[in-house]
DNA sequence: GCGCGGCTCCTCCGATCGGATGAGGGCACT
DNA sequence: AGTGCCCTCATCCGATCGGAGGAGCCGCGC
């Protein structure tokens, strides 16, 4: 016997990209378009409403971003699966979806049978990542299990602020109205956190992680 | 009277858009489409033996660049118009191309409409640029007059990177076998180039700038 | 209540920093 | 031939740095 007909739901900001999509689902008989947006925020109400089998969604649209709607599917506990598609390959934003429990991640230069294949693949269950993917993913999911964010204090953070700005330790003593000594406390704390020994070297470790700027 | 048909070559690498855009513009009869590619080089060879009328680029290609495609064309003194397509708008980007003397550039959202009429337009000479194109070109060029990239020296990076590791200047000096005082004469250099007077500042200023990392 | 972490402060010391200033050689563009 | 940039090196000096090793106070959680 034969499955139901896929329901798929298109989230895509490019009116150029989203008709070769829709086209590239019509001419496979499985599918079922029943839906489209451009718009992150009426995607995800569509979607609550229509209850698709698979979501297809871009990263980049305005409104929600694909993995902000992604999210909000998942927290609603629907059933719907999930496809994002994105033209670039963050890291960073693979990692999120993957967190969030996404079913395929493809890039957006994928051909046609590439992606219905992807899409009738998670209708069954299964989850397919893009090659281009996986090894940004395994490198992302390495670098954040052995970081352990240090997390600098408040008043570190704001002291290696003023550091990064160019001021001295009396400057920022004079500053922050404590002594020079605290100062000096702060900072060596900052560089035990951090792993390094020296100011700029803390100013490139902490922008490195994200931590200042 | 009514004048020839335009023809277009398109440069496009993601399959699914490139077959769009081949639909918009086989759909309307003023426009003759003699190729395409996805691949930046062979876009270029093709449009050299071609010579359309106008090159349509999108400027992430694999091989070469949108960007580098057109400089390729406007060095040759072809008389082929480049009509330049971006999902992102990069300010140095469309400043690039603006400078290479590009005809169009639009972003990948537009719709069909959009975009045939843009072709259309350049073909009759004019110049196009989309709206989200214009605000960050004249930021761009607000940016490169009164700024004058400071552009550090091979010298003066490698210094700067190692003192952003966290080595200091009698390290670097050893490092490179060279004296401490010429470390510390590149240093100075790099603060007055940076606008700091700092070591810390400097990385801070050298990552903000994307000079670093 | 006891511990832990954050924040505060102190001294002493050799190493390093940044400022000021001067100078010479190499290479490219004009 | 001259100009400008890059790379090189030097000296002198006061200010600052980072390391080492203390210490006390407060608030939070167990």
């Amino acid at each position: 016997m034969k499955a139901a007909r896929v329901s798929v739901y298109l989230g895509e900001d490019h009116p150029i990209y989203l008709e070769g999509l829709v086209r590239a689902f019509r001419a496979r008989a499985e599918f079922e378009v029943v839906g489209s947006s451009g718009d992150g925020r009426q995607a995800l109400d569509e979607i609550r409403s229509l209850a698709p089998d698979v979501a297809i969604l871009d990263e980049n649209m305005p409104g929600l971003r694909g993995n902000d709607v992604l999210a909000a599917i998942k927290r609603d506990g629907m059933p719907t699966r999930v496809v994002m598609l994105s033209a670039s390959v963050d890291s960073a934003v693979v990692f999120r979806a993957v967190a969030n429990g996404v079913s395929a991640y493809l890039t957006k230069d994928s051909d046609r049978a590439t992606i219905c294949d992807a899409v009738a693949a998670v209708a069954r269950g299964q989850t397919v990542l893009a090659p281009q993917v996986q090894a940004g993913l395994a490198g992302e999911v390495r670098l954040r299990e052995h970081e352990t964010r240090p997390a600098l204090s408040p008043r570190e953070h704001e002291i290696l602020e003023q550091t990064a700005s160019g001021l001295s330790a009396p400057d920022i003593a004079r500053e922050l109205q404590i002594s020079t000594a605290t100062v000096k406390t702060h900072l060596r704390n900052i560089y035990e956190k951090l792993g390094v020994s020296e100011r700029a070297a803390a100013v490139a470790e902490a922008m490195r992680r994200g931590l200042l700027e």
